[in-house]
Parts: C-alpha cells; structure tokens; sequence
DNA sequence: GCAATGAGCGTC
DNA sequence: ACGCTCATTGCT
C-alpha cells in the first residue's frame, strides 16, 4: 500500500475543478489544465496559491488560478496533489498581466510568473501580518509648478483620477524627491504606487525620499539583491496591503500593490529596464500595459527622452511635462562642444605636458579653484567596433534594410557587411552626406583622463565605475572619473564628457540616444553656474541637443528617423535565433501578417572549436498595427516546436533593445 | 494467430 | 515517473 489512492479521493462538494497554470518549460503547454480538488483539499485550495501536482506522470509545481463548477475536458483529470500554500501569490490582476505580457512578448506565462512572483520562504510566510499603514498627509508639490502641466498631473493622482505623462526633468532637478511626492500623493489618497528605476543605487536614493515623505511603515524596498527572505517579506507585505508605496528595480514592475494608483519608469532609456530573462520584458511596455488595464496613471520619466516616449507624446497617449525654455535655461549648466576638427590647439601653459584642450582644461581649473569637485565621464572598455562615415561621422548604414555595416570578422580582408541582412557593401555611399569613405572607430579618451589627473596633480582623483562604485562625493575639489551609470551624486563645478566617440561609434541603433541620455545624466549633477564640455562635433545630433538641453528635440528626430529607416519604435520587430537548420525551418513554418518581412539570417556569435558559427539570427519585422498579429505568429511557431519535441531551441524577442 | 514484453508519447 | 498505445518478439 503506497500513498492515497484515487479510489479513496472525493471531489470538494462546490467548486471541485481547479483551472491551473503548470510550470512546464514547453510552449505549446502553455494554458490552463484543469484538475480536481479533493473534498480534503477543499479549505486550502484557493485561487492564487501554489501547488504541487501530478502531471503526465511527473511532480511539478503550479498556480491555480480559479475555482470553477465544471470542465470542458473531456478526458479524466488528476486529483491535485497538494497545496504548498494557502496563501494566495497570484492575484487575479497579476494572471490577467502575466498572460498579457506573454503574449506581448511571444513568451510563455509561467515565465512571466517566475520574474513576478519571488520564491516562497515559509518561515516568513508565517510571520504575522504588518499593521495597515495610517494614511499618510498630502506632501507639499509645489515643486512640481516648475513645469507647465506638473500641477496637473499631481491634481490627478489627488483626485484619484487617471494620467498619463512623459516628464523630463530639468537639469539638477532632484528627481527623487518628485517622485517620491507623486508616490506619496497616491498614498494619500488610499492608492499604491509603484517607481521602477535602473539600478540599486537609484532604488536607495528613491527608497530615502519616499520614506522621508510617506513614512517608514508604507513604503517598500523591492531589489533581486536582497536576499530571498527579505524579498518575500517585502512583497508579501505589498501585496496584503500592508504598505502602498513600491521602490525597486525591474522585476518589481510587477509588484502586485492593491488599488494601483501610480506607475512610474525613470530613465526609460536605460538597458537595465530590459529582463534579461524569457520572454525579455521592458519595464516601460510592462508599466503601459498595467496602467491600461488598472486605469492607474503612468509618469515616463527621465532627463532625456528616448523614441519610444516621443511616440507615446506624439501619438497622443501621453502628454509631456517640460519645462518652459527660460526654465531650462536657468537651470542649465554652459555646456559647450570640442570636436576633432575644432579643438583648439592652443593649450594653457599649465597643462603644455598634457594634451588636454584647453577649454576644458580651463572649465576643470575653475570649477577646482571654486572648491568644487569635477566630473569626468570616460567609456566603458569593450564596445564592438563599427563603421562610420568618414565625412559625418554617422554610423554606416546598409543600403537593403537600413543595418549597421560592419567589418565580418575573419582572416582575409572582406567588404563591410550588413550585421542584420548579411548582403556585402561594396560600394559605400552614405546615406546622409553622399561621402563614399569609412572610418572604423577608436577609442582614445581614457589616455585623456589619465593626463588630466596629472594636470591636476595636487587634485584627488576618485574613481567609480564597475565593481567599485561611489554613491556620493563630498562638496570639496576632487577629479571624479566616472563611467556612465556610475557617476556619485555631487555638487559638481564642472564635467567634462570624454566618451562621445566610443559612445556614438557603437553599432547600436540607440547609439545616439543613449549617449545623449548618458551626457545628460552626467552634466544634470552640475550645478547652473557651472560648465559643461563633451569632446564630440558639434554638429552631431546629440551635441546640439546636450548644449541647448533640448531632449525633446533630439527624441522628435530621433523618432522621425526610426519611422523612416523602418526601425522600432515605428514598427515592430523581433529577433530570433538559433542554429541555422531549426531556424530555417522556424522561419518557413512562421505565418506573417500581411506587413511582416524577415532580414537574414545571419550568422552570430564565435565560430565554435570547429570553427563552425552555427548559430544564426534573422530580424522579422511588421508594422505595429500587426505587432499583437507578430507575437502570436512566433508564439505558435514556438507551439509546433515544442509539441513535436525538436531539440533546438529557438531563441525569439520581441523589440530586442540590442539590433546589433 | 496471439499473448507477452518494451519503447515512446502525451501530458487535465 | 504514470499509464496509455503501438510495435516487436516469441511461442503455439
């Protein structure tokens, strides 16, 4: 005798099928199973809780997801095998989100569920339950008048009502504490809220504002570094409802706050808003969908803004909070250019040993003596060599489908190849400015760093980037050198911007945006009587923008240039890969809408110890009328795979932030 | 011609 | 890691 027997199982009196979501890696499972409840379980089994069940013949864990009278099934179901937890993790707006973004994403929902839901830690589970907060006061926004439409965001979120909005914040703005008296405003009014930002650095920075408005007990902190207890405490809390406000990184886009009154994405351009895991969520498209299915108002925010907010503005989903041009200007550290061809040669008889230009040797020397410190923002090392044109400067681009050229790696000399299409360029001409010569790109700002700090010998040099980054660096003279996305927040006199090539050069299609992004960011912890100098032409797009403080400007053309080329945001697009073979045939199972056209394959990655690159990738792309139509497509094309146990795995994401 | 055994497959 | 189908094997 081993076990229960099914013969002794009775189904529950009411309810007694279990609609369940179990988590099987394989697509084409991707639904709901129906199971019995058995009269035991009848107490335990509700809906959103965790399971343990037998499925063809296997322990798995599962979701159930409702209760319901009868099946539809026609064949004979299991018994539920256990449930791990009465506590109910998925709640009917996180199932409804979870399967929305599945489906957005081509992906499965039990994905979805493993980025949304932490893992259980009993122990905590069985804590008692945090007290409901007190309501906490309306804070004070008049900050918030600065920029035309601010109050009117804020009236909204007081009277409960929804918004949309696309905010760049003025240079030096203190964007935590707007924030957090958006969150705190929401509180107020009974309503949770939830403020995504890139890293933990930022998280910190918001979590303090927050707490310094809506107090302690309302506010949690959500990170995947904080260890798995703590995680599931917090979220647990968030989800009782035992705090409103919600600060964190990217999986807590997902947080399942009660009456959800705010979402907020700051520095929507950042890579870090895009999962790295299946099927690859984007914050921002996570949050839009969120405030469309909860009526909750959305803030897109940032100091610069990227294509995809332009498109929100531009299409009349989301309206924008900016400031009035005397507003930016006052604000405004001087920002000025220094390209190749205009740098001046003269240099300060100081700095004659180094070869730092002396504007910007000038700016340093100014800020120092003033008692401030100095930002210097130098690249990040290993960015993929690409091909520019040698007149403009702008990245070289293929003829066919609009791609990034680059040099194919390999031993003997070959033309410059599309990376998305594969045809060879023989025969360049640019797009832009008719030149017919290239330029690969170099990276030579680093050795300009280090000569600064020789300059400035009696000058601290701190450094912040990679594994050792400063969060905050004292009022006092000091050459800070920062990477991007690792600059300490000061009070700085001055910043000089030494990136711009490598920046620029990448063979990105966001190239551009994310350099501005990175230049703005950087010279918005200037102070308005400082001075600002990237080393980069100042007929670039991006400097233009950087030295008028104009993101929106350079997000129009940026936008307007996308629609053109046939780029995201304009149209959607998705990457799939995996070896040629299965990914030849995925592509002729694959059926398109009307608008869709596929680009490639091509081949990707290292050649392998055969020196075989078998891995390929190809580009599909459609118009965003037929986005939802693309998704499904891919999605059964993945079904068919996996029903038919084909063991190459076919790798597909949808608006791949990386086009390479 | 038909039972006994095993491999493969769906998956409630 | 179950229970079903279907193919193969071996014996009458």
């Amino acid at each position: 005798m081993t076990g229960v027997r099914k013969g002794e199982l009775r189904p529950a009196a009411t309810l007694p099928v279990a609609r369940v979501y179990v988590d099987v890696p394989l697509a084409h499972l991707d639904r709901p199973f129906d199971y019995l409840v058995p009269d035991t379980l009848d107490e335990a089994a509700v809906p959103g809780c965790r399971l343990r069940l037998r499925f063809a013949g296997k322990q798995v864990d599962g979701f159930l997801l409702e209760r319901v009278a009868a099946s539809e099934f026609g064949g004979r179901m299991e018994f539920i095998g256990k449930v791990v937890s009465s506590e109910p993790v998925l709640t009917p707006e996180l199932a409804a989100l979870a399967r929305a973004v599945a489906d957005r994403y081509a992906g499965m929902m039990i994905d979805v569920l493993r980025l949304a839901i932490p893992p259980r830690h009993a122990k905590v589970e069985a804590e008692p339950p945090a007290e409901p907060p007190g309501t906490p006061e309306q804070p004070d926004t008049t900050r918030w008048a600065r920029y035309p439409r601010g109050p009117a965001f804020v009236d909204a979120l007081r009277n409960k009502r929804q918004a949309h909005a696309v905010w760049q914040a003025l240079p030096g703005e203190d964007w935590p504490a707007r924030l957090a008296e958006l969150a705190a405003t929401a509180a107020a009014s009974d309503r949770g809220a939830v403020l995504v930002v890139p890293d933990y650095r930022d998280v910190a920075r918001l979590y303090e504002a927050c707490v310094a408005r809506a107090g302690e007990d309302d506010v949690v902190l959500l990170a995947a570094d904080v260890g798995p207890a703590k995680r599931y405490r917090a979220w647990l809390r968030v989800k009782r409802g035992a705090a409103r406000i919600v600060v964190g990184t990217r999986a807590s886009v997902f947080a399942p706050v009660q009456r959800p009154g705010l979402f907020v994405v700051w520095d929507d351009g950042d890579d870090l808003h895009a999962d790295l895991h299946a099927p690859y969520p984007h914050v921002r498209d996570v949050l839009i969908q969120r405030a469309h299915t909860s009526g909750a108002s959305l803030l897109v925010a940032g100091f610069a803004r990227t294509a995809e907010a332009q498109l929100l503005v531009e299409s009349g989903w989301a309206p924008e909070i900016v400031a009035a041009r005397d507003e930016v200007r006052q604000a405004s550290p001087r920002i000025t250019s220094l390209g190749e061809t205009d740098q001046q040669l003269a240099r300060d008889p100081a700095a004659r040993a180094a070869r730092i230009p002396s504007v910007a040797f000038e700016a340093a020397r100014d800020a120092l003596k003033k008692g401030r410190p100095v930002l210097v923002q130098v690249p990040r090392g290993g960015y993929v060599p690409a091909l520019a044109c040698q007149q403009c400067r702008g990245p070289a681009r293929c003829r066919r489908c609009a791609g990034p050229l680059g040099l194919p790696s390999g031993t003997e000399a070959r033309p410059p190849t599309c990376r998305w299409c594969g045809v060879p360029d023989t025969a360049f001409r640019c797009g832009n400015c008719g030149s017919r010569r290239l330029r690969a790109i170099v990276v030579g700002a680093k050795r300009t760093a280090e000569e600064l700090g020789r300059a400035f010998a009696e000058v601290p040099v701190l450094g912040s980037g990679g594994a050792e980054v400063l969060k905050t660096v004292d009022d006092r003279p000091a050459l800070v050198v920062a990477t991007p996305g690792a600059e300490p927040v000061g009070d700085y006199g001055a910043a000089l911007l030494l990136d711009g090539w490598a920046l620029l050069g990448r063979a990105d299609l966001r190239a551009t945006e994310e350099t501005l992004r990175r230049w703005m960011t950087a010279a918005a912890l200037v102070r308005a009587d400082g001075r600002v100098v990237v080393l980069a032409e100042s007929g670039l797009p991006a400097v233009q923008a950087l030295v008028r403080w104009d993101p929106v400007w350079h997000a129009r053309q940026e936008l307007a240039a996308r629609t053109e080329l046939g780029f995201p945001p304009a149209v959607r697009m998705a990457s799939v890969d995996g070896p040629a073979t299965a990914l030849a045939a995925f592509l002729d199972e694959l059926k398109l809408p009307a608008s869709g056209e596929i680009l490639g394959p091509v081949p990707i990655g290292e050649p392998d110890r055969d020196g075989n690159t078998e891995k390929e990738r190809a580009l599909v792309r459609t118009t965003r009328a037929d986005g939802r139509a693309l998704a499904a497509a891919l999605a059964t094309a993945q079904h068919g795979r996996t029903a038919r146990k084909e063991p190459d795995p076919i790798r597909v994401r949808l608006d791949p932030l990386e086009l390479i």
